[in-house]
DNA sequence: GCCGTTTTCGGCCCGACTGTTTTCAGTCG
């Protein structure tokens, strides 16, 4: 227990502290301080360092180095690392105590309004509002109504749906710690996230390990002590299940070599999938289970092992194509798999660019500069500035002037770039995320989208248009002849908000029409379009690109989330722009330079 | 609470939309 006491905060744990401190204090209507809060919370959230480590190694002084982090929040941030606690925090939660997280996950509910249900009707969690919601109590209250009655209602209903599921962004988190803390220990032969983590679902139930050691109480021993595990269900020989601290449930099992293969492919499923291969085995006389494939043999329990070391082998034997994870959803991949016809998927390494990142002339939190240099570390050959436009008011979306002048830095940039490394070396585009107005006008006019070389249009208001009007405005902004890509097209956040309404089929044959590029947001919480949107956009031939839409240097890391979901959207290299070089992304683009 | 080619105070990304109102507060982006 002792180093669980001391074990390190993360900057995920730091961020939300700071962030419901902020909800705290707009409860209480002083101006200002909130933002303050806010702003540092975004910017530890997005920082790849740690900053535990870094008051651990450079003290306090070195806090005041995060940006929007002064004397007071610094002292804030040293007690929690150091304590493991706030003070300032357990106050203000103690005067207003509900479960921030959950409520303001409800659509519509705010600090005010939350702590106006605190007060009048002691709602402190989720149950509590369903229940006062039910009982037709918060109508009645001021400053609701019917309608906001309604809508509390929808969005519990919402929240609930999600049912303990987690981002795969989360999860992978969860799951490099574990890594992390295994990778120590000795008689480790192999380490798989097998399960809905590795055939990379948006969302993930619980993290499934998958060990080959043959020393298991080791691991076992070592796994229910790592440092993020909260508490141990259960702990056997090759077995053992943990709730981690972020609240993921984390299952491990020890197997032995000659079983890997099988039991890889049994723990990463989908169950419809392995009953497939089963009946395939059945049919073939043989018999497969997660310790391997085996000959059936009537008088004895188990025949000979045919198969089992290695996923591939499994596959070889019942006579299919090896299948990458990603496709195990009984979507047809069986049968491909038998005829040869499975797709070649894009790969991991695939991208070469990447075309939509914000930078601190609006939102994100970083300059041009500094966003180029990452990518240029992460072995990306080019990158498109899509900053918001004026239309986005709170992010200070870029008008036609200061458009103007943002270009002029890229090409400063890229001419010193060009004397530093060569030409053709690193290339930094001129591109914008431009609102799509009401009407499907678009936020800039023609003659500036003219000169840039992406132009990404998104939806950022109204989501609440009918099916028809919604369609209408996107398909008028995808007829503009400069409107390269449509950025995630359905606007939905995962577990936050619905899609709109809108008409996917139309949208996907006017991009085919048009020559429009649709988008797939690797935002872990975006993911945006679907893997199934993905795939009748690839069957019908429309272009894809696949986008960090990162604000910060360390979100270019999101980009593996949205390759894992044009995989499961069956899409290959060829679909995705950007897997191709600079030059050739922009002459497939509708001005075609 | 933070910050400064506007340094020790006085500003702080702010407009649109919704549902409540009957002139506005809260939420979202």
């Amino acid at each position: 227990m002792g180093d669980k006491l001391s074990r390190h905060m993360t900057n995920q744990e730091i961020a939300k502290t700071l962030s419901n401190i902020a909800e705290y204090l707009e409860m209480t209507d002083v101006p200002f301080k909130p933002r303050a809060y806010v702003r540092v919370a975004e910017a530890i959230a997005a920082m790849s360092e740690s900053v535990d480590r870094l008051y651990r190694e450079k003290g306090a002084s070195a806090l005041r180095s995060i940006p929007g982090v002064g004397a007071s929040i610094a002292e804030h941030i040293k007690e929690l690392v150091t304590t493991g606690h706030l003070a300032y925090y357990d106050q203000l939660k103690k005067k207003t105590p509900v479960d921030l997280e959950t409520l303001t996950a409800v659509e519509g509910l705010g600090p005010k309004k939350i702590k106006v249900l605190y007060e009048k009707l002691r709602v402190r969690t989720l149950a509590d509002l369903e229940r006062v919601a039910k009982a037709g109590k918060i109508k009645k209250l001021e400053g609701f109504g019917e309608k906001s009655e309604e809508n509390i209602l929808k969005g519990i209903a919402f929240v609930k749906s999600s049912g303990g599921r987690f981002l795969l962004g989360d999860a992978m988190r969860e799951a490099k710690q574990i890594e992390l803390g295994l990778q120590k220990i000795p008689g480790i032969h192999s380490f798989d996230i097998v399960g809905s983590f590795r055939r990379r679902k948006e969302t993930i139930g619980d993290i499934d390990i998958l060990v080959v050691s043959d020393r298991p109480h080791v691991i076992m021993e070592a796994f229910t002590n790592l440092p993020n595990v909260a508490r141990v269900y259960a702990k056997g020989d090759t077995k053992s299940m943990v709730r981690l601290q972020g609240g993921i449930d984390a299952d491990l099992r020890v197997v032995p070599q000659e079983s890997y293969g099988a039991a890889l492919s049994y723990f990463t499923g989908s169950k419809d999938h392995n009953i497939a291969l089963r009946k395939i085995a059945i049919e073939k006389k043989l018999k497969l289970n997660e310790y391997g494939l085996f000959a059936s043999d009537k008088r004895k329990a188990t025949g000979k092992m045919i198969a089992g070391k290695t996923e591939e082998e499994i596959y070889a034997k019942l006579g299919l194509d090896f299948i990458p994870p990603e496709l195990r959803e009984m979507g047809g991949e069986i049968e491909a798999a038998k005829n040869h016809t499975l797709p070649k998927l894009i790969g991991y390494e695939d991208l070469r660019g990447d075309l939509q990142t914000q930078t601190n002339w609006t939102d994100g939190n970083a300059s041009i500069e500094e966003m180029a240099k990452e990518a240029i570390k992460r072995g990306l050959e080019y990158i498109a500035i899509t900053d918001h436009t004026k239309r986005l008011a709170m992010t200070h979306g870029l008008d036609a002037r200061r458009i103007v002048e943002q270009m002029k830095e890229i090409d400063n940039l890229n001419a010193t770039s060009d004397k530093r490394h060569g030409k053709g070396k690193f290339r930094i585009l001129k591109g914008t995320e431009c609102d799509i107005l009401r009407d499907g006008s678009l936020d800039l006019p023609d003659e500036i989208l003219r000169q840039l070389d992406v132009v990404g249009v998104s939806v950022h208001s109204l989501f609440n248009l009918s099916r028809e009007d919604q369609t209408k405005r996107i398909v008028r902004a995808m007829r503009n002849p400069h409107a390269d890509i449509l950025f995630h097209p359905t606007g939905r956040l995962i577990h936050k908000r619905e899609p709109y309404a809108v008409d996917m089929s139309e949208i996907i044959d006017v991009a085919r029409e048009t020559n429009t590029v649709l988008e797939v947001d690797a935002l872990s919480e975006r993911l945006d379009l679907k893997d199934e949107h993905i795939r009748m956009a690839v069957q019908k031939g429309v272009k894809l690109a696949i986008d960090s839409d990162a604000h910060a240097p360390s979100q270019f890391s999101v980009l593996e989330f949205g390759i894992a979901q044009a995989r499961r959207g069956w899409a290959t290299r060829e679909d995705i722009i950007n897997t191709f070089s600079a030059e050739k992304m922009l002459s497939m683009l509708k001005d075609g330079r």
